[in-house]
DNA sequence: TTTTGTAGTTTATATTATAAACTTATTTAT
DNA sequence: ATAAATAAGTTTATAATATAAACTACAAAA
């Protein structure tokens, strides 16, 4: 049988901030944003679904007068996107 | 940047199914319903969302008196199958 | 002949993803 | 100093999707 997929993961969007976020230490809206091609809503919406899963956790702060909004992944989302990874495989197999 | 999936594919059920079909030559509705866990209604959409974007056969006949619902892969299929395993690796890794 | 089971389809609903519109603050140009 | 443009998001509205519930048609069993 097959197992079920995170839904919380299976998203285009999700799964692209995620893959980004398992790869350095933190990551900020900006970087992100460009890195995925997302509009701001979309990611800002997102970025919300993932806080709210504790799949990552979210600063909001100042890059001098900017605002800026650093995104960093937490050990229960890197447990879950390697839970989804392992659950993906049996579906492409 | 991360490659778009494909959205007929990026879907449980549809890539369940396009995972059955990939390794068999054809298979029947209910074994298909069986092997996914799948409701008859939701098989039945997502097996008709399969065939309108060409990516599988549905071939309607009878196994005796009883209606069976043949699927079968097409090339079209396997291509876009092997296409969105290889875009979702540029997530995964 | 009524009931139960098989094999599905259609329709309705709830969720989701996404984009558009908006807010707030900051530079930059006039 | 004021207006325009840019940055960094958030909120809201819409469109698409997945899913289940309800329904149809037929066959086999009780």
């Amino acid at each position: 049988m097959f197992p079920k997929l995170d839904p919380i993961l299976h998203s285009e969007l999700r799964l692209a901030i995620m893959s980004i976020l398992a790869g350095v230490d933190s990551a900020d809206f900006s970087y992100i944003k460009q890195q995925t091609g997302a509009t701001s809503g979309n990611l800002s919406v997102q970025i919300d679904k993932l806080s709210a899963a504790g799949y990552i956790t979210v600063e909001k702060g100042f890059k001098g007068k900017v605002p800026c909004t650093t995104c960093k992944i937490t050990q229960a989302g890197l447990t879950a996107f390697e839970n989804y990874v392992n659950s993906l495989k049996e579906y492409l197999k």
